[in-house]
DNA sequence: TGTTAAGCGAGACGGTACGTCGGGTCTTCTC
DNA sequence: GAGAAGACCCGACGTACCGTCTCGCTTAACA
């Protein structure tokens, strides 16, 4: 039953692995995404680049591991209305895409998940997964409730959630407005109720 | 008032001028964003990099103007309703993401203007300006049919539907959802009507 | 007398010394000198790397090993004159350098050792002593014949005849002139005899 | 008649040139040359190492130049006899091979050149072109005197004194015996005379 | 018989150098 | 002074070896 493989040679540090992950996210916030690179990170972490490679195959993957492993451990909202809980999950969004490394890296790690077929393909599942989750839980509700039809396509919901998030905070401005959560989550919600 | 420089020495040759913009059309969506390089534009174009960076500062003001001048000429739609307005509008916005040039350059060229804060000021001029323009008027028709409040907020909608056409286009699927343009249309339309 | 150690714990496993021994003899006329790693040795020999490192401080005495290791046995020439005696010498010289393996080492070997002091000291004792002993018999004879004087320097001898065909084989030609041991034994023992 | 190509472009900076060699023959005598890497080449040159690849195409080629171009204008030796002739001749082999950059780095240069079959081929043209001259004109005035055979093989000759002091030098001793010259010069100069 | 020390294959580890590429600047000659 | 050409310094890339280390395991000599 046991899924480890047998494990021959040296086992890797573990001790080197987060020292990559910290290194990583620092320089990240410091320098910008662009300007991270793997070299720096191995040094920063007192490691050689060839152990980085040997887990990551390249930068976006591994700042993708240092800056978003913040197990989302968030509790799925019940408000008791839809707009209530869209509002929430969608503060949750916000403030995830605006801490300091998550904001400093977002674009240009997208940049390289779309400019990759293999990555492209995981932007859904890495990144919007847990929101997804979440999402549907709140839909099911709703639909209980008798607010919103069953067959309300989530998937673009979530896209126009998430890009209208992303433009707001990574592309256009550096703070977001305060009501954006509340304002989109009321406007959302209303374009999708039965009445 | 004359802007005009007195022009001294040897005018700038306007077929150089062309023939980079052509080069860097072509080599952004044969080899991508990411690996389209000033010199290799230089090369294909026949042209020194000196003369390249005379003109633009760098590579993302470069392909900006090359893929996005399309002289955005597209007549303000005029349906009779919010909705139908809205979703001729975002048709053109899927249109013009998903043209070649556009979709091979988005998610770079975004990330690269986003990471400097001189262009990151641009986005919304630069990118968003003509739809801006037409969604003001649409809105203006809307105001005066009393779909819609007289305050509601333009750029939160733009930032909506942008970012939704460009999540789902740019980042997440190769093909966009052929119905996007008009589900979305609906869900924001009803979303943002008084009543 | 024994110099042998107490000997406790596994004792080393003799197949891994002649398979070690055997991958490099194979790879560094596969791929040179230069080019043969410890690391891809240890790999055609199906041995870990510490297994070489333990018996060998590094490539240069591996190879040394690996590639001369002809229990030298051939007989100490006697043909009458010093000119033929040297002849035969010489002869086997060129063989030994013009052996694939030997050829293919030699000058990368020698600079190694050249480069390193300790390993310095080495190459009279280790690369010359075989012929050095018999060049010394050689000599003792022509001496009883009165064909040369008691005090001829052998080790300038020495380096003469080594040098020139390590020159003529090892550097400059491929293939050796034919004549050559015949020609230099012929010049050399004209060159030292008494009259 | 000018040979000169036309010439486009920026010309190469002819300091640099100088920077280059003159950095590559201070490290090869302070670290050795199997020590010295294109990239402290370039730093010490204050270089990028671009440049020095654009004139070079390694290690060898580039650390030939450094050390061999002494402008070997060294006058013929013409002492009346072939001996004392040679022994000129043989000095300054000696000394050539004795000089600090010289001897730090032939074994590791003959072999990296023994290495390349291009470079292979360019041992006697650079490393022996100028020795054979001066030798085959000594060896036309001892043809004159009547002191050898106008046949007498000058290669075999060349390789015999030029691997003598290779190997005395470059391989075996640190210093030479101050008498190899005269000695060598007495032993080859017999061995070939016609009586 | 059980302990203990070393050998062993595997492979991770921190380094260093490789040779190439792109960035953005500069320096030449030609138009 | 614009332009084509290309040299220049810089720094990052991803790979290959180096020689050492750390695993789990095996193999003997010693207690």
């Amino acid at each position: 039953m046991s899924s480890s493989p047998p494990s021959r040679g040296r086992p890797r540090n573990p001790r080197s692995h987060s020292a990559i992950v910290g290194a990583a996210a620092e320089l990240v916030v410091e320098v910008g995404y662009a300007a991270t690179s793997i070299g720096a990170v191995a040094a920063r972490a007192g490691v050689g680049k060839d152990t980085i490679y040997r887990r990551w195959p390249g930068k976006p993957e591994l700042v993708f591991e240092a800056v978003f492993t913040t197990t989302d451990n968030a509790p799925t909202p019940d408000t008791g209305t839809l707009a209530g809980d869209l509002t929430v999950l969608l503060q949750g969004l916000v403030d995830e895409f605006h801490a300091p490394a998550a904001a400093a890296v977002l674009p240009g790690l997208l940049a390289d998940f779309a400019a990759d077929p293999v990555l492209k393909a995981r932007i859904r599942s890495d990144f919007l997964a847990p929101s997804k989750e979440r999402l549907l839980i709140v839909f099911e509700r709703a639909v209980a409730r008798g607010e919103i039809a069953a067959e309300t396509p989530v998937d673009l919901v979530l896209d126009t959630l998430a890009g209208a998030v992303f433009f707001h905070i990574g592309l256009v401005g550096e703070h977001p407005d305060p009501q954006l959560a509340a304002l989109l989550a009321a406007v959302v919600a209303k374009g999708i109720e039965v009445r």
